[in-house]
DNA sequence: TTGTATGCGTTATCAC
DNA sequence: GTGATAACGCATACAA
């Protein structure tokens, strides 16, 4: 009979020097003179499965307390239990020193959703950052500590994203997007929002309206477009002549003041402008009507179909909808919550708030009447 | 002889449908004949350790890509002991609605640093949100689950946090801090700060100032005036009768014009508030010197030890120091990298920015010179 | 240079 | 009701 000798801790680096070791479960278990096993049961608290007395409940929960027992979250994950743990994602720092740039309203709603549910969140620090996860491939997968992992920002590469997915790894977008195939996302009902714009122009009586937009095929771009066909056809026959739609790479460049006083003679009575990360199509529609010396909303009426960029925030108010970031957060952190549990995927779509504004009124023909 | 019946994986769930396992090391050694050992040295591609054949290392990696083998990060610290997370604990939400109030700058910087160093962060869900670990004092037990924990905000019960430094558990703490005793922190260095601030006033000329403090016992506001004082002395003799520290519950009433003009008349050439959370001494101080008519900085120079209020950001900008929140957040994260590696904590001060700002300038009798 | 054995902390099963 | 015990996937000390 040979009797192994004792090894040094085989698989685990020496412990730092002055620094207790966190405790476990076996601990709580001589402290309380229980079985490992039982301190399992008791922590888990099941409804299901071996009752337990409650005197060695207390004995348990006592013991855990005094020792400041937590479960050690790998080890839960290991063990293909859930740790409590929301993984949250970015690809550009969370935290960029801009506040301007920020996922912050979104955080906010990601917080509070979380709390409220009891999970705690893990902010893996992205590629771009260039620590943590710098290091190719393997950057995405660190989130797979957690329970599931919420991504912002449009750069998520696809090739990694499509891996978790394929795992079965709970994922959510937030913003939409449909590739890879079969990812969740959460995202802001940008079609009923344009829509809800086109028809606020369409009851204060304007039937011919210009879109401007960029040059560009993101999701968030086409679905106001739709919204705003979807509203104009409703209100009657569409635009003039070259199409409801101004779709510009430069639109600073290309909406001259010469344009929009065509489109004013051809009968048109409102512009609406998408919102974009550079805000161009709304500062060129305000300097275009500005240069061309437009009284608005006496004369034309103006929307965006989002909220103006930081330099023109202090300008009138626009008519348009403001993009609800908290609430979009919490609905991401309320899905992939669902995702975890096993169950199905809540609504993706979060109504936008419409917003009245100082830039719309009724058109000429009817103001003067 | 008793041969162990095969059990249905005992310690795990059944895995979700339509969630095809990944590939382990395992799988990985079979494919490339080898041992799972061999397998995970070749991955983790050490520089000292027992060297492997170039042959091996090729069969073994492209086993591995072709299986497509990604890394369990759960098991990996499992084995390693350390979770590579970082905790963040606020007593306040970590992103409350009102942004003014949060700790975004900081936060930057804890984002990056943490990145640098490979760790990731876990923000504790705070006891105010009222979410997971809203229940009383096991909340900060929660942060064990980290390697080591970063406290921001004063609220940290001392009675919770004594017991996690008792522990030997690795915590910083935002902002400067003396219970209880062990406890690290990192604060800035408001002593050098303020003195810089006086030192420039005497360079200026000025030797008789006055310290508007609010009334209380803040290390911030202890340090301020100390440095304050340190400054006075180096310059020479100190303020006139009633002493050079205004001290007040409540500036903003007790500040008057007329004290403000008994002080010029007692040969008092500059003013300094502290800097609070309510702004109250700076905003007592901007009052005062306007009801009086003292024109600033012709007549009197002003300085504040810290950054304005909100209300008061779009005033001119006052001589002082900027208190660098970035790097405190940086800093914060060395040390608690420092304590989770088991060495020496590092420097807890970090030197403030002094801003020159346009509130102050050379006493009269100088200038009309 | 490679393989074997063991432990990390947890959950779940099964026998007592 | 409770206590062994296997297994999760990986990393390391040691033997071969």
């Amino acid at each position: 009979m040979e009797e192994p000798r004792k090894r040094a801790r085989p698989g685990r680096a020496p412990a730092p020097a002055g620094r207790t070791a966190r405790p476990r479960q076996a601990e709580v278990a001589r402290l309380a003179g229980v079985s490992q096993a039982t301190v399992s049961l008791v922590l888990a608290d099941k409804r299901q499965g071996p009752a337990i007395s409650e005197e060695t409940r207390q004995k348990v929960l006592e013991a855990a307390r005094s020792l400041g027992y937590v479960p050690d979250p790998a080890a839960r994950r290991l063990a293909a239990a859930r740790n409590n743990l929301l993984g949250v994602f970015s690809f550009t720092a969370t935290f960029p020193t801009d506040v301007q740039h920020s996922y912050y309203p979104f955080l906010v709603g990601v917080e509070r959703e979380a709390a409220e549910r009891g999970y705690d969140l893990v902010l893996f620090t992205g590629s771009s950052t260039g620590g943590a996860g710098a290091a190719g491939p393997d950057a995405l997968n660190r989130v797979r500590l957690a329970d599931g992992c919420l991504f912002l920002g449009r750069h998520a590469p696809a090739q990694e994203l499509r891996r978790l997915v394929a795992d079965g790894f709970p994922v959510v977008h937030l913003g939409r997007r449909d590739e890879p195939e079969g990812l969740h996302w959460v995202g802001a009902d940008y079609v009923s929002a344009a829509r809800e714009v086109v028809d606020h122009l369409a009851a204060l009586g304007h039937r011919r309206m210009v879109l401007i937009r960029e040059d560009d095929e993101a999701p968030a771009s086409t679905d106001r477009e739709q919204g705003f066909l979807e509203g104009l056809e409703a209100a009657g026959p569409a635009g003039g002549p070259g199409g409801a739609v101004f779709r510009s790479a430069d639109p600073e460049r290309d909406l001259t003041p010469e344009r929009l006083r065509s489109w004013l003679a051809d009968g048109v009575t409102a512009f609406v402008a998408e919102e974009t990360d550079t805000g161009a199509a709304w500062r060129a529609l305000r300097r275009a009507v500005a240069e061309a010396g437009i009284d608005c909303p006496r004369e034309a009426s103006l929307a965006l179909l989002g909220s103006p960029p930081a330099d023109l925030a202090d300008g009138p108010e626009p008519t348009g909808f403001d993009i609800p970031r908290t609430r979009l957060g919490a609905a991401a952190v309320r899905m992939l919550a669902a995702l975890v549990a096993g169950e199905e995927a809540t609504e993706p779509l979060v109504a936008c708030t419409f917003r009245p504004g100082v830039t719309s009124g009724p058109p000429p023909a009817i103001a003067d009447r």
